[in-house]
DNA sequence: TGGTAAATGTCTGGAACCAGACCATTGACG
DNA sequence: CGTCAATGGTCTGGTTCCAGACATTTACCA
């Protein structure tokens, strides 16, 4: 037999690293992902805390540092809370650039990563037996987006992508397409939002939801893969 | 618009819970996946804890723990280490029912997550441009499978699954496949290895290789989700 | 036979993190 | 116009976790 069998990917690390930094690294994805909307708040401190798994304490410091950021706005007394303040703004000439060289070598690792699981979540959703209520949602997200105004236009595309992880009903699956969305929001912010790729975007998302009605897996997969394969091609295409 | 896009996957646990929980559960499963042969040492303290991101002290709490169950045999001076003595026991009737019971209503979300991952991956592979020594090490671990006797049966069928991830290149992918893994070893390790199912896996395996080989995506994707679906239908049974 | 390298074992001080109790502020509503 | 519930703000004591220095053990090897 072989011997070095190495399977080193089983002692990967087992805490990310600092609980705050990684709390802010959070809600600030959270924040540029559209969760929450300019002008909504957190979830209330307590809430919050327990739902990210930390104490209220490092909770307040990660807010604290986005207050002093800019991000959020704090209000105290009843019907108080962080109310989000960030407008993403219009991609200007080299963030693109500037996003690709911050996440360096990474970027093929995030691409294969969300082609995977993304075409996987819509597969699995395709293949399901929907609820009519779950049916809705993701028509009301794809009507969302479709009406969508360019500032809204990113925050309405990742909320219905991520509806689709979600309607799986597999956590794990949802967290995955989150997580790679998260790794990858600064690079579709700094793309511009064309009137030609919204429509181009509008058509195929018009196929994923079509392929997920009559339940046709295989086209739902095909159907998530063209879409993100353009992202993929554009942004690699700063590679070289 | 529809108000209420609560994406609270946004929100999920930025941390596990307790590193030294965490820790022992890691280092039980890269022994029961075979990360870690009997009769093998894990890699040093010093190394080990650098690698999990935790600290020397937590990751010996966590070995101790393993010594105390059985699972390791911890020597000291040169050439010491913490030998792994586990050998996984033949599945007795009854373990894959507690198992499934252990998991809950987990299972399905598991099912699903490691279905999109490992056929994502090997579409990924089978797209990529193989150098010869990743092919090799691919047939190898093939060779390996196919070689082992019944008690090393699983863990080389898992180093082989997870060589398909690894080869990929993307980290965030070999993770997630790991992950995956991690979290249904136990329901494997219940499900005794008969040869006909050995027989029937290697043909799977080969035809996943084969596709790889030959670089066709559409193929690997449909070998990996045959081969999974016979498990996931198996398991799946188990909770009517 | 003794030196040495590589490993585990032990200790200390400090930083990070937490749970929970309590205080302060505010806007809605009766 | 006062009450009150929901929210952020603060404090205390304790636990977990860490980094690094130092001690001990052991097998190989000159």
């Amino acid at each position: 037999m072989s011997p070095p069998e190495k399977v080193d990917v089983a002692f990967r690390p087992v805490r990310a690293g600092n609980a705050f930094e990684e709390t802010v690294e959070r809600l600030l994805q959270a924040i540029k992902l559209g969760a929450v909307a300019p002008g909504d708040r957190l979830p209330p401190e307590r809430d919050l805390a327990s739902r990210l798994g930390i104490s209220r304490v490092t909770l307040r410091e990660a807010i604290r540092a986005l207050q002093e950021s800019g991000y959020v706005e704090v209000r105290r007394g009843r019907y108080g809370g962080a109310f989000v303040v960030y407008q993403a703004p219009r991609p200007a000439r080299g963030d693109l650039e500037r996003a690709i060289a911050d996440l360096g070598d990474r970027l093929g690792d995030v691409l294969t990563f969300r082609m995977a699981v993304e075409c996987g979540a819509a597969e699995a959703l395709a293949s399901a037996d929907l609820s009519p209520e779950a049916l809705e949602t993701l028509e009301r997200r794809l009507a969302d987006v479709n009406a969508a105004g360019p500032d809204d236009y990113r925050r309405l595309d990742t909320a219905f992508h991520l509806a689709i992880a979600e309607l799986t009903g597999s956590t794990l699956l949802a967290g995955a397409c989150a997580d790679a969305r998260l790794r990858i929001t600064d690079l579709l912010n700094a793309i511009p939002v064309l009137r030609r790729n919204i429509d181009h975007a509008a058509v195929q998302h018009e196929a994923i939801v079509s392929a997920i009605r009559r339940r046709d897996p295989r086209a739902a997969r095909r159907a998530v893969r063209e879409h993100l394969e353009g992202t993929a091609a554009l942004l690699r295409g700063f590679l070289a």
